[in-house]
RNA sequence: GGUGAGGUGGCCGAGUGGCUUAAGGCGCACGCUUGGAAAGCGUGUAAACGGGAAACUGUUUCGGGGGUUCGAAUCCCUUCCUCACCGCCA
């Protein structure tokens, strides 16, 4: 949610870069602030309303106190009528006030002057490509073929207990899951970055707060008995940790694991294919909070350590920019790091990296103390180191060889064994 | 699930309708003191939204929401959460 204030300050600028999120926020943003100016006229004269009501309370006071009945009960009735006319007043604010949330909530987050113009992912900006494509022979596997011939993972399993997209990892194939879990956790905790372990469901205050809710209400599981959301990243809940709070120090840095829970409402087709999409997956984030003025070298920071965990996986990937129309509504830059799977010839996403600026903060009334003393909203930005089954996905499919699956050379000390055969 | 006790500032904690401008303490900051430090003493110490060039100032906030009252941290309703004991249980 953008601040008021920057709106009021920067207002044709705002609306003019999120035409590159091909929105048009104009009357938008014009309605919220003529609004706000009605806001405060109300405002102005329910604080007058209301200082004269604290006034003539302790003046009943004082009379009570000195035996003057009359004067007193006198008092009273005029306070009466001013207390009738404030109350309006105060509904009147509420409601303007509850008008200008549900049109900010609708704005989407201001995009970074890097950001490239275009409509979908085909117009994403590719800055980077490392490794090379693996050669594979001609009766290669897809992932999905590997898992059933290594028995790696059972997807029929976990159809009969859940449901499509809850695969069940036996064996071997379990073994390797957790390895990549704490690699991932390792090379983060390497990194600065401190390990937390959170609940897997979240309140819906802390569902709003990251902004899950309300614009991905129909995306999450919801536990109605008890009004608990399973998380769909880790994000959430440790994003959430810093919920109103003044930050004192610079960076936060926070790495976790959790499984994620996604509906996926509407996806189908060869997407959905073995691990390619799951409703219920693995990941392991990393989270900072910053100061504005570092946010973006922090970003720049964080694609490089992801960078280097892709390389020590010996994995062929590429860093795409975002493009305007495929940026996401809460972010003003994101990186998305797409591994090569070979077997499926098909490049994919295995993290997204992204800059929040104070979109998130606003919400989450995450702040610190400015020199001049006064709060500012802090920065919030957050990626995944990693999220698993295309990574493993990826792994299965680029070393596959007659002899079996060759595990990269960083994860053997997690597995305890180098080839799966 | 049952019963009971609670939720007050950064933290602890007092506060049963006006004397609260939320006592007192801890912490923190600054100053005095000192050769330097500690101790001691003094001063200050929340957030949001307004007005004002500024000094300063108005309103709101004692878990959340609603109500009673001229006036609520305090009384009533409702809801959430925490703790203790019991029951069940990995």
């Amino acid at each position: 949610m953008l601040h008021l204030l920057d709106l009021r300050k920067n207002k044709d600028q705002i609306v003019q870069k999120l035409k590159i999120k091909n929105f048009d926020a104009h009357a938008l943003v014009s309605s919220a602030i003529s609004k706000d100016d009605e806001r405060k006229t109300i405002q102005q004269k329910s604080d007058e309303l209301l200082s004269e009501q604290n006034k003539i309370a302790k003046q009943i006071g004082q009379f009570f106190k000195s035996g003057k009945i009359d004067q007193a009960n006198e008092l009273k009735q005029s306070s009466s009528n001013l207390k009738k006319e404030s109350q309006k007043l105060l509904s009147s604010l509420h409601k303007i006030e509850d008008d200008i949330f549900n049109i900010l909530v609708q704005i989407p987050n201001v995009p970074h002057d890097s950001v490239p113009n275009g409509n979908s992912e085909m117009d994403n900006e590719i800055l980077d490509e490392y490794g090379t494509k693996p050669i594979l022979e001609k009766n290669a596997l897809c992932h999905w073929e590997i898992a059933e011939k290594y028995k790696l993972i059972d997807f029929k399993l976990g159809n009969k207990i859940t449901g499509s997209g809850f695969p069940v990892f036996t064996g071997k194939g379990a073994k390797l899951q957790r390895a990549l879990i704490s690699f991932f956790l390792d090379e983060n905790i390497n990194a600065g970055y401190e390990e937390f372990l959170p609940p897997s469901v979240v309140n819906s205050d802390s569902m709003f707060g990251t902004g899950a809710l309300p614009d991905k209400e129909g995306q999450m599981y919801h536990i109605q008995s008890d009004n608990l959301y399973l998380i769909p990243t880790a994000e959430v809940p440790v994003t959430n940790f810093f919920r109103n709070t003044i930050i004192k120090d610079f960076p936060i840095k926070c790495t976790a694991y959790t499984p994620c829970f996604r509906r996926e409402a509407g996806s189908y087709g060869k997407d959905v294919r073995g691990l390619n999409r799951l409703h219920q997956f693995d990941k392991v984030e990393i989270v900072q909070i910053e100061h504005p003025e570092n946010s973006y070298n922090t970003l720049d920071k964080m694609v490089k350590h992801v960078s280097s965990i892709l390389k020590k996986l010996e994995l062929p990937f590429r860093i795409v920019k975002l493009c305007g129309g495929d940026l996401s509504f809460t972010s003003s830059l994101t990186y998305d790091f797409e591994v090569y799977s070979a077997a499926q010839d098909r490049w994919l996403e295995v993290s997204s990296v992204s800059n929040f600026e104070s979109f998130q903060s606003n919400r989450l009334k995450l702040r610190f103390k400015d020199t001049d003393g006064k709060s500012k909203l802090c920065h919030t930005l957050n990626g995944s180191a990693l999220a698993l089954p295309r990574i493993y996905a990826a792994i299965l499919e680029n070393n596959q060889s007659d002899s079996g699956i060759r595990l990269p050379d960083v994860l053997h000390s997690y597995s305890g064994f180098e080839y799966i055969k």
